[in-house]
RNA sequence: GUGAGUGUAGCUCAGUUGGCAGAGCACCGGGUUGUGGCCUCGGUGGUCGAGGGUUCAAGUCCCUUCACUCACCCCA
């Protein structure tokens, strides 16, 4: 085939687009017990947006972004970059529309694609779909585990056995974030030669990536300070009560020192959530507190703390689960010769308003063929109406899977099906 | 950006020292005039990823190239 799809996307089918919906279902039914309201947010952004937030020095700027140009310009600072993640159009929304000074408490959830240029694997494509939540106004270390004890909620709904990894980066007022950094760049200055090319190159701007040195990171980062160690009273404090919180409602965390996340923006709280059955690309979800972020961006000093979850992702660990989804019973209906067919469109109509999914079966066919394409398609019931039964205003109700079939009034179809929907056994 | 693996029917794959491109599953139809699954008989379906080379002869050997997958890195 010569037209096919770019390389990293992908079309998702049959139970891969079901799994992945029903991922985004349960997500936004939680995000409604959370009393979080929906924020819609542009595919593209100025480009600066990204340097400003996610940091200049972080993968996803220096060579994952899609830059767009219109056909007719060059290259310039207007340059337009379809989004590779959903937090800094957020805070821009946010801030542009005055609530920072206005009416700086907000929560807000958002879902929808995210674009990034990186070599394609398990779980890691370039387009890939976020829910994210974002809430501003909140210092509290009860806003930042709520965020987890809601991500914890939703795993659980959906079956999925996860492992939540935690860290604090410190703050920078008074001066934690700052000592470690510092720390760190002394640290990496006296081992520079054990470091990479790419290393070198960062220390002095964000001393932070060395954590993830190419050479030996594990060693590396074994080696060299902690964040935890830099820790001001009131961040220390602020940890304590985030672990605190998680322990009494039993969410399943570790601490991992190690843990800085690859972009800019954070501060004090980091979390990843990691599930063993979705190959390398582990983390199925990811955030943290971000308390400068606004006021980098330009908005008033407002705290601000969310995070994302990968849908692709948690929708394949939900795959490699035993979780059933299954949705109610369906129905085909399958009319023979045309006035069987008149009666068949209009009875599908009748079925369909009382909420009934129902499948009008190709009528070019045999009824044997019907037959086949709703069992196959796992209908729990046919419907079989012909001229035989119009003549008496009655259809044929088959039950599929108990292989039983009766005669209903046409007018007690749907009652029928509802009835005996009850007493089938759960899937 | 780096590394490894894989490309043959819609899917999963077999294909011997180079010698007529195959199987299972799936799909369509008959056996059954208006009744699925099981059985049975038949049928549709191929640029052997692409291009070049060696040879009487290439799915098979050589060169080039593309795609996919997984992993590193990074992240959701």
């Amino acid at each position: 085939m010569g037209l096919t799809r770019l390389r990293g996307f992908q079309d998702l089918i049959g139970p891969d687009a079901r799994a992945a919906s029903i991922v985004e279902e349960r997500a936004r039914a939680v995000a409604r017990r959370y009393n979080l309201s929906e924020i819609r947010i542009p595919m593209m952004e100025r480009i600066q947006l990204y340097q400003h937030s996610t940091g200049e020095t972080s993968d996803i700027v220096t060579k994952q972004m899609y830059v767009v140009r219109r056909s007719d310009e060059g290259a310039g600072t207007d340059d337009m970059v379809l989004r590779p993640e959903g937090t800094p159009s957020v805070v821009r929304a946010y801030i542009e529309a005055g609530l920072d000074r206005r009416d700086p408490y907000q929560r807000y959830y958002y879902l929808g694609p995210m674009l990034r240029y990186e070599r394609p694997q398990k779980g890691r494509y370039r387009q890939f779909n976020q829910f994210g939540v974002e809430i501003f106004g909140r210092a509290d270390a009860a806003s930042d585990a709520e965020l987890m004890i809601m991500i914890d909620d939703l795993t659980h709904e959906l079956g999925l056995q996860v492992r939540f990894e935690i860290n604090s980066l410190g703050c920078d007022e008074p001066n934690c974030r700052p000592a470690f950094r510092a720390a760190l760049l002394e640290f990496g200055r006296a081992h520079l030669k054990e470091l990479c090319e790419d290393c070198h190159q960062r220390l002095e701007r964000n001393p932070l990536r060395i954590l993830d040195c190419k050479i030996d990171g594990d060693r590396i980062a074994e080696a060299a300070p902690k964040s935890l160690d830099y820790l001001c009273d009131e961040c220390r404090k602020h940890f304590d009560d985030v672990k605190q919180f998680l322990s009494r409602r039993a969410v399943p965390f570790v601490v991992k020192p190690n843990l800085v996340r690859g972009l800019d923006y954070y501060t004090r709280t980091a979390f990843e959530v990691v599930s063993a059955s979705v190959g390398a690309q582990s983390a199925i979800a990811a955030g943290g507190r971000y308390d400068g972020l606004v006021k980098e961006l330009g908005g008033a000093a407002v705290p601000g703390t969310g995070f994302a979850i990968g849908i692709e992702r948690t929708a394949l660990a939900l795959q490699a689960s035993e979780s059933k989804f299954d949705a109610h019973p369906r129905v085909a209906l399958v009319g023979l010769g045309d006035q069987g067919n008149l009666a068949a469109m209009s009875l599908a109509h009748d079925l369909r308003e009382r909420d009934l999914p129902v499948e009008l079966l190709p009528t070019d066919r045999k009824l044997k063929a019907a037959l086949t394409i709703a069992s196959r398609m796992g209908a729990a019931f046919i419907v079989i109406i012909g001229e035989n039964e119009i003549a008496r205003g009655v259809v044929q109700l088959r039950d599929l899977r108990a292989s039983t079939q009766r005669e209903v009034a046409q007018g007690e179809v749907a009652e029928a099906i509802r009835k005996a929907a009850d007493a089938l056994p759960p899937d």
